[in-house]
DNA sequence: ACACTTGTTGAACATCGTTCCAGAGGTTAA
DNA sequence: TTAACCTCTGGAACGATGTTCAACAAGTGT
């Protein structure tokens, strides 16, 4: 039965793919993410997925960090906006909240998919993850001049926003507090800064 | 075909289904756990399953709440041997991270279950998770004496304990850093407690 | 003795990710 | 030109999932 369409390469195609599953992660989360469903949105057969992109996994990688630019992006828009020192990391706390609120569907996609054993992540993905982080590291260079100490505060200071977001999403905070996820995540950066000097 | 057996009560029933969800996903994670291997490590055929405890979500429930129990007792143990204010603060911090590390398949069936869309969480699951937020909120005590202001702690310092752990497990920690969980855990929350004056 | 409820089973249904098989068409080699 | 080969493509098939259905056995109540 099968014919040579070539309609589009292999690039194309997996850009229609992702666009396709961005589309419905944004609204339903990764659960409604299905090949069938992919497939039919393109209008190809889901084998001709496995050819241009992969399985499940490679299709979820470059989804996420298709995610993880937009964020970054969008932590950038709002650097360029704020001044430097503490209204730099307000800006990013803020953002990252901001974010994670508009793109819930998106954000949840990355952070509660459960990765089959399929070796170490890809360098690109990797990459992407780092972008961020980066972001957070600048921001916290006046506060650490200890490389050092800078960079393990980047990783708990994003593992802690990380957390609030993610209780916040799946609506475990409330059993604890009524208050809203930016505050409480606001009150964690400032008071770690505050006692940046504790160790 | 079918014959009455009545070799257990309902709850026997139950707890033998749970004990065998609980086995499973503390060795491979909740992903093991089906329906149909649920039914064959208890004898039972897939439908009594359904009779005696109710579906995936409620069995998913019950191994959680357990989950969260025996976290709660673990950490009583280690606030009983240690003193007060600050060592019991670190006697939580390394009790909870000490039983993620060794319970990392249970304790990841809890944070990520994306539970569907079936009404509110159940009170009895509520009230399991509480117990372990008041272990917190009672060492917190002295720290804040403001009620309010111990209660958003609280919340900001599990989710923080949270997003580590959860980063850790899934090694999404080790991009930026290569510390362990744990001294990171201790620099969050001592940082948090040394910058407690400041908004 | 007859109806009813309860437990139980194996089969069935819809769906999932993935793979297999066959075929259509372009490209390359003789 | 013709033959071989490789790359897409689609549809069916495989194994597995959660869940429901239909039938039936065995107590229990009247």
């Amino acid at each position: 039965m099968g014919a040579r369409r070539q309609e589009h390469t292999r690039d194309e195609l997996e850009a229609l793919v992702v666009d396709a599953a961005e589309a419905i992660a944004g609204r339903e989360g990764l659960g409604g993410v299905t090949m069938r469903r992919l497939a039919a949105a393109i209008g190809y057969a889901p084998n001709s997925i496995y050819h241009a992109v992969g399985d499940m996994d490679a299709i979820v990688l470059r989804l996420n960090a298709r995610t993880l630019d937009r964020m970054t992006r969008s932590l950038k828009r709002r650097l360029a906006e704020a001044g430097d020192g503490a209204a730099a990391v307000d800006a990013l706390v803020e953002g990252y909240m901001a974010f994670v609120h508009r793109n819930a569907g998106l954000w949840s996609g990355i952070v509660d998919y459960a990765r089959p054993d399929k070796g170490p992540l890809p360098a690109w993905y990797e990459a992407a993850l780092a972008r961020p982080l980066a972001l957070v590291d600048g921001a916290l260079a006046p506060f650490f001049p200890d490389a050092d100490d800078r960079r393990r505060s980047t990783a708990v200071l994003w593992a802690g926003l990380h957390g609030i977001a993610s209780l916040a999403v799946s609506g475990k905070l409330g059993v604890v507090t009524g208050d809203d996820a930016l505050p409480l995540a606001r009150l964690l950066v400032h008071r770690y800064l505050a006692g940046r000097e504790a160790a």
